[in-house]
DNA sequence: GTAAAACCATACCGATCGGTATGGTTGTAG
DNA sequence: CTACAACCATACCGATCGGTATGGTTTTAC
């Protein structure tokens, strides 16, 4: 518990819904100072650079995610509650408090440093396909236990999760309306459904 | 054919890439310097500020996939054939020349845009409801038709669809891997099969 | 062909950008 | 309790930001 990583700490906390509310070009130093309240200086005496800054609260805040989703699946047992653990994760308002302000930051950050921003770039690449491939392994598990029917391509419909996922967060995001959200969330379930052995 | 006319949508062609691709914080006036190869002085003799620059690019690389979906939905007479149109126009590289830089300008600026810019955030919702009401509308005319199930919830194939398609652009995009909007698209037709008559 | 209007470039504006050198202050180890 | 190190703020840097006043040059209308 030095002090350093005490307020290093307290930097990120205190940025990272910055950043994944204005993006990264659009996040300037001054923001920073007052999300913070702290100066440059002291900043920059935690980070060598903004793009340090960036990158560890892209981390935290893909960590906060990341740990509601953990916690979520490892109350379930089978496949199926696993998989719909993900749809309360992103769609329950109860989970807003401990959800990142700004939105989905794999998708926040993947659609801003595609063409501009490299590092970023593969944080994010790295994210979604971390994503991805936690759910065809659950999928995998679930035929192997029986559970999912053993024809079932897990690779496509895990992509298509993540990407329903991912666009009825845009939706719901650009239009206001949590509504749009839980209307793609019944089309995942009906996905899910449909992988299950009869 | 006034020449301010051609200036001005000359601006817009030139600049409508930089804008898609690095986002509007990410968009500066030397980068519209430098892809008119015009100076400061006669692009805000066209255009009042950088917003309005912006406004008219998003409207310009949307009409581009606009009229590319329009185009091939013409073509099409079944609601089967008119919703395969999407995903052509989405996924076959031969598209590609006609298909705006940098992603889907819908789902670049809505992400930017949601908690930043209003004007865009507007523009990006328009879209994107207009977007989901034309499939809703191919579904309903399908439905009367016979050709589709009336059973079918129109307005949630129809979200289901758009999110699929946008977060498959985001998953293709972030990755370099074209691959995954194209298992997406095979989801997305396989939704569309499920929701033909038998 | 000429006069007026529209257009475009030059030069410049204050503000803010990301980043840093310095020096006082606060925490920490002995 | 003292001495050293880590930390944070002040002040400042050149560069670039978005935007504008001005004046020469090209279009356009007659």
């Amino acid at each position: 518990m030095p002090k350093a990583e005490q307020t290093r700490t307290f930097i990120i906390e205190r940025t990272a819904p910055v950043f994944n509310m204005k993006g990264y070009a659009g996040t300037s130093l001054s923001d920073l100072e007052k999300a913070t309240g702290l100066t440059k200086g002291s900043i920059y005496n935690n980070f060598a650079n903004k793009d340090e800054v960036a990158l560890a609260c892209f981390d935290y805040n893909l960590n906060m995610v990341h740990t509601l989703i953990q916690s979520e699946m490892a109350k379930a047992d089978s496949a199926r509650e696993k998989l719909v653990a993900y749809i309360r994760v992103y769609n329950d308002p109860s989970f807003r408090h401990a959800f990142p302000q700004g939105g989905c930051p794999i998708l926040n950050t993947a659609i801003e440093a595609d063409d501009t921003h490299p590092a970023l770039r593969e944080r994010a690449h790295a994210a979604v396909m971390d994503w991805k491939d936690t759910i065809v392994s659950v999928i995998e598990q679930g035929i192997r236990a029986g559970e999912v029917k053993a024809s079932v391509n897990a690779q496509e419909v895990a992509v298509a999760i993540v990407a329903m996922i991912e666009g009825g967060v845009m939706m719901a995001r650009v239009t206001g309306k949590p509504a749009l959200l839980k209307t793609v969330m019944r089309s995942v379930e009906r996905t899910i459904e449909d992988i299950l052995s009869e």
